[in-house]
Parts: C-alpha cells; sequence; structure tokens
RNA sequence: CGGGGCGUGGCGCAGCCUGGUAGCGCACCUGCUUUGGGAGCAGGGUGUCGGAGGUUCAAAUCCUCUCGCCCCGACCA
C-alpha cells in the first residue's frame, strides 16, 4: 500500500480528551475517531488491527473445535423475557421499539438468542457437545463511558456458546477454552494471566478472567508469588489464621493475646478517617476497627460490618453472604442514615451501643483483635480497649443463624502481603489488568429458563448443560497499546500490527532513493509481507515521527548517504538498534526479522 | 444518577470576569528556499463562538432553558 493513498489522519496533539496512553495514541496514530460517548470510527489501520486479533480468535476457536455463527444484533424482547433478564439487565440494555411498536434490544451478550438456536435445531445427545461462536458488534449502555476502545458502548466481542449433555463434557469444554484462550493471547504477543473470577450477573458456577497486565487496568488481581494462585481481588477469598487453638498463632498474632482492658472514651475532635485517627492516637491502623453503616436498596434496613482498620470491605462478598436475607444490594449508606443509625455524625461509627435492630457483622480479621479501639457513636469521640464481647455481635440476622453461619465472615478485600488462599505459604501481590476474556461454566441457568432440552438416552428429556466464553475484541487491540508503548507511540506486537513494515524513502524527488524503496517495497509484497511505501513527499523527519507513533514493528529507511555505499538501515521499533544491510539484501533481511518478531511474539 | 468542568476554524487553545472590528499555534492551499527526527520566509482560505430564547443601541461575553462532551464517584460480560 501507498501511504498517500491511505487515510492515516496522523496527530501532533494530544486529543483534550483522551485520558489513557491507548485512547492518546489510537486517536493519535489514525486507528480510531470517536462519533459519540463510546462509539468510534474505525479508521483504516484500526480496522486492520481489529481484523488481525479476530483473525487470531477465529483460527484458535476453530481449531479448538468452534463453529462460527452470526447472530442478530436486534434482538426481540420476547427472549430476554423468557430468560428473565428484560427485567434484570437494567440500563445497560439498549431498548428500542420498531415502526409496530414492537420492543427490542441491541445485543449486549447473545445467550438467549443462541439458545433459542439450539433449542429449535438440535434434539438429541447425538448432537452434543456443540460449541458456537461469532464474532460481532455489541452494545452495552455504560453508566461512563471511557477510555477509548477500552470501555466502550459499542464494541466488537467474540462470544462462544457451547451446549452439552453433562457436566464432565461441559467441563472438558470449559478447560479446552481455557487453553484456547491462552493460546489466543499469546499469539498476540500479550504479557496475560489467567484468574478466577466472580460470575457477575450472567450466573453460573465458576468462571475465569483473561487480564492483561497493565497499570491502567480497572481490575485488580491478587496473584500468589509461590503458587499458580490468581483471582480478581473481587473473588478472593482471605485465609484468617486460625485464633481458636491459641497454639497454633503466628508470633505477631500472639502480641494481640494481651489482657482485655476496660473500655476508654477519648475525644477525638475532627478525626472522621482510620487514617486521622491512627495518627492522631499514634495507634498503627491494625488497632482500628472500622465501622461501616450499610443500607439495603430495598426498604431502610441497616446494618453494620465490622473490619479491621487496614482492610477494606469487599462489597460483593458481602451482598453475596446477603443473598436472600431481606437486605439485597446493600451500598454504604449516605450521611444521612448513618447519623439516625449511630446518632452520630459520619466519622464516629461504633459497634458499642448500636440500636438493637441494625445487626453487626463482623469481618473474621476482627475476631483475632484485642483492645482496638472503634468510634463512640458520639460525635468527636472514639473508644479505645473496645473487645468483641463489649457489644455483642448479633448473630441477629436470623437467617445466618438459622443456616449455621457465624457472624464472623470472610467480608474483606484481599491486600498485598495477605497469605495465599491456596497454598497458604505464599504471600499475595496485587497487580492491576485489563479484562479481555472471560469464561463460565454457565450451567442450566439458560437451558432451563428457555427449555432447551436434548433427549438423552433413555429418550427422556434434560436441559442442556452450558458454557460461554467471551473475548473483547476491540479491547485487546487497546490493551496491546496499553502494554506495548513509548513516548514515541506505538509499539505493536508483530502479529496485530497494522502493517509489519514501513519502507521510508527519506527524498521521494531522489530517483535514486525512489527506485530503491521501490524496489525493496515490491521485494516484501511478493514475498507476501504486510507493507506500506510512505511516499509522501515530506521531511524524514515527519516519517520517523509518523513511523513511530503508528508503530510499525520494522521500518527500512532508505536515504542517500547510505545509499551511495549501497546501503539501507533496517530498524526495529522495539530494539530501536539500526542494521545496514545492501539493497539487494533489505528485503530478505526485513522478511527474516519479521518473521522472527512473530516467532517470539507467539 | 450525584459532584465538578468544558463546548470559539480540521486539531489544541486564548478572548468571557469588566458587552463594542473574533484571535493565536498547529494543520490546510500557493510560491521560493530547505530536505536523516514533526523546516524557514512570503502570501492565502477557513468560523451559524454547541442550540433556543431573553436583557441591551449592541452579546462569544450577561440571564434562562436545552443539547453534547470530559473528569471524579456509584455501576459493569
Amino acid at each position: 500500500m501507498l501511504y498517500s493513498k491511505l487515510l492515516i489522519p496522523t496527530l501532533k496533539d494530544d486529543p483534550a480528551e483522551a485520558e489513557v496512553i491507548s485512547h492518546r495514541l489510537m486517536v493519535r496514530a489514525g486507528m480510531i475517531r470517536k462519533v459519540a460517548a463510546g462509539i468510534y470510527d474505525y479508521l483504516p489501520l484500526g480496522w486492520r488491527t481489529v481484523r488481525k486479533v479476530a483473525e487470531i480468535v477465529r483460527q484458535e476457536m476453530d481449531r479448538a473445535g468452534a463453529q462460527e455463527v452470526m447472530l442478530p444484533a436486534v434482538q426481540p424482547s420476547e427472549l430476554w423475557k423468557e430468560s428473565g433478564r428484560w427485567d434484570y439487565y437494567g440500563k445497560e440494555l439498549l431498548r428500542l421499539k420498531d415502526r409496530h411498536d414492537r420492543e427490542f434490544c441491541i445485543a449486549p451478550t447473545a445467550e438467549e438468542v443462541i439458545t433459542d438456536l439450539v433449542r429449535r435445531e438440535v434434539k438429541s445427545y447425538r448432537q452434543l457437545p456443540m460449541n458456537l461462536y461469532q464474532i460481532q458488534t455489541k452494545f452495552r449502555d455504560e453508566i461512563r463511558p471511557r477510555f477509548g476502545l477500552m470501555r466502550g458502548r459499542e464494541f466488537i466481542m467474540k462470544d462462544a456458546y457451547s451446549f452439552h449433555k453433562d457436566t464432565a463434557s461441559a467441563e472438558a469444554e470449559y478447560w479446552n477454552m481455557y487453553e484456547t484462550y491462552k493460546r489466543i493471547f499469546t499469539r498476540c504477543g500479550l504479557n496475560f494471566r489467567a484468574v478466577e473470577a466472580d460470575t457477575g450477573n450472567i450466573g453460573g458456577s465458576f468462571s475465569h478472567e483473561f487480564m492483561v497486565l497493565a497499570e491502567t487496568g480497572e481490575d485488580f488481581i491478587a496473584s500468589c508469588d509461590s503458587c499458580d494462585y490468581a483471582a480478581n481481588v473481587e473473588k478472593a477469598e482471605c485465609r484468617e489464621p486460625e485464633i481458636v487453638d491459641k497454639s497454633r498463632l503466628p508470633r505477631e498474632m500472639l502480641e494481640e493475646e494481651e489482657v482485655e482492658l476496660p473500655i476508654e472514651k477519648v475525644h477525638t475532635p475532627g478525626k472522621k478517617t482510620v487514617e486521622e485517627v491512627a495518627e492522631y492516637l499514634h495507634v498503627p491502623l491494625k488497632k482500628i476497627v472500622k465501622t461501616l453503616i450499610y443500607k439495603s436498596a430495598i426498604g431502610s434496613k441497616s446494618l453494620a460490618i465490622l473490619v479491621r482498620g487496614d482492610h477494606e470491605v469487599n462489597e460483593i462478598k458481602l451482598n453475596r453472604f446477603l443473598e436472600s436475607s431481606g437486605f439485597s444490594e446493600v451500598a454504604l449508606a449516605d450521611n444521612e442514615t448513618v447519623e439516625r443509625v449511630t446518632g452520630a455524625p459520619s466519622g464516629f461509627a461504633g459497634p458499642v451501643g448500636l440500636p438493637k435492630d441494625v445487626p453487626i457483622i463482623a469481618d473474621k480479621a476482627v475476631l483475632g483483635m484485642k483492645n482496638f479501639i472503634t468510634g463512640g457513636n458520639e460525635a468527636d469521640t472514639h473508644l479505645p480497649n473496645v473487645n468483641i464481647k463489649d457489644f455483642a455481635i448479633q448473630l441477629g440476622i436470623g437467617y445466618l443463624a438459622a443456616q449455621g453461619k457465624e457472624a464472623f465472615l470472610d467480608l474483606r478485600k484481599i491486600v498485598s502481603g495477605d497469605p495465599c488462599p491456596k497454598c497458604g505459604t505464599g504471600k499475595i501481590e496485587i497487580f492491576k489488568g485489563i479484562e479481555v476474556g472471560h469464561i463460565f461454566m454457565l450451567g442450566t441457568k439458560y437451558s432451563e429458563a428457555m427449555k432447551c432440552t436434548y433427549k438423552d438416552d433413555n429418550g427422556d428429556d434434560k436441559p442442556m448443560i452450558m458454557g460461554c466464553y467471551g473475548i473483547g475484541v476491540s479491547r485487546t487491540a487497546a490493551a496491546a497499546i496499553e502494554q506495548n508503548n513509548d513516548k514515541n507511540g506505538i509499539i505493536w506486537p508483530a502479529p496485530i500490527a497494522p502493517f509489519e513494515v514501513i519502507v521510508l524513502p527519506l527524498n521521494v524527488n531522489d530517483k535514486g532513493v525512489m527506485d530503491a524503496a521501490t524496489e525493496i517495497y515490491n521485494a516484501l509484497k511478493k514475498a507476501g509481507v504486510e507493507v506500506i511505501l510512505d511516499d509522501r513527499e515530506l521531511r524524514a523527519g515527519f516519517k520517523f515521527k509518523d513511523a513511530d507513533l503508528i508503530g510499525f514493528p520494522v521500518s527500512v529507511v532508505v536515504g542517500e548517504k547510505n545509499l551511495k555505499d549501497g546501503l539501507v538501515e533496517v530498524k526495529s521499533r522495539s530494539a530501536g538498534e539500526a542494521l545496514r544491510v545492501r539493497v539487494s539484501e533489505a528485503a530478505r533481511k526485513t522478511g527474516e526479522i519479521i518473521n522472527e518478531k512473530k516467532g517470539t511474539d507467539c
């Protein structure tokens, strides 16, 4: 391709709206343009990269035995009502009506449609298992789209759905997809981790997320430094030392085994946060217990959650424990509620003396604490030397007691340095990641709701066991940039670069330069290399800047000076240094470097 | 949805407070010079000042409404 003929509107200035690197660079490199909030045009370069990611996904999915289909983007409400998600999905589901006033939605995912297809066309266990996928534009009406392609409303996704006669088959396919995903992201040249994940509102029993490690990631990953454990922080369980058997306590816990002292009361004017209190009273954060008032979304019931001062509540865990308790979907209470419940301004809540109808639930880590500091339920007051016996943890949420659950639960977010929940000996490290893939064991949630059944070998109808597997194709392209860039621009992993090589004749008006460049360009094209010839009549510096910004893995620089000696430069974007080779050797050498890059990136 | 902010040429911005000829840089077009890291000089084109209403002799500027966008928060395969 000739550069002069391509639509590559690069920008010298950063676009004002772009916050993260991938967004900035994709706009500057002329890959995307915004049409509306979270909705973008893909220009030739951007689209080439997206297509390359999609092609890798397609090849690996096919290799894994899946079949590609194409499902509708606009879907009738009936199917969504059948699964129950029409009401449940919320505002992210963009709904619309056709001219006959029939309700539709723009698909954010396709469980309903695929389940409908399979229930109509697949009848027998002999036809199972089956894995169907599509690569398609999806729409989710995100509350706040941001970060360019990382979190758009419209995005390109590969979604796959598998159907099985039994759990064993479904699990086998789950792990088949797990391996397939590893191959896909490896082939894309990405540094990623597969982590245990929460299943969210898709439902199902277990799942893994594939995370590209990057500072700008929105997800936090807990990873063990000695075993292979890795999980989304939302999901990661916390292993608390068993405190029942004192002889087995680690030394640092033993220090907590002090004599319980009587409660005191201190004046802490304006010290609302644990940090402020710790500093004011000269105690470590670990000596404080935070009391957080939560409020149910429905009704106005409140409850108090206790966590150690240096810990944070994991609301996903909390809500899971509270499922079907009447405390559905709790969230941090507003200041008004806090004042009503505790009788003190926000910042001074504590477990001692809370109204009886406010149940107290504590994180397990609190169980090991003695003589800790809590809020006094009174303005500018904290209570040192509080102990668990002082406030009678209310096993009071009746259902907890009824279920034999304790009021000390795993409710906190795991933090760096915690013991690994799996091996127990390793320490947890926290990384940031971008979710590019997610695999779920769905079970029978959709097949039961939508009567997607098969006849087993006895002729009985059974619901199919399902799995579903997503990859954010456009997001993967953005994640690759987050992970591969420098101050000059993008450094594409060769397998997903929009072009593999750029040939840069520094002076297009010099016949010798142009002839040599054209010769190399033609030879590369003939060899099947994706090459672009920068035939623009521009200064050298300009061309270099564009080439670096766009991030071609290899550039071939043809300049008058080197050409006098019959030489050109072959430069690798990632390595930086230039290799001088003869014109006649240039194409072969460049091809070698590209193949090597594609090889090592695999 | 709560809080904050921004809409002025293709892009980035100034002007608004204190109403009175709409500006700067980049980009774009022409010419000459230049030509290995976003050139120099000269000339040129480019704006419903996001939209609607209002105040005023006069509105980019003040007021009201509205639309769009960005940031923080809550939310999220």
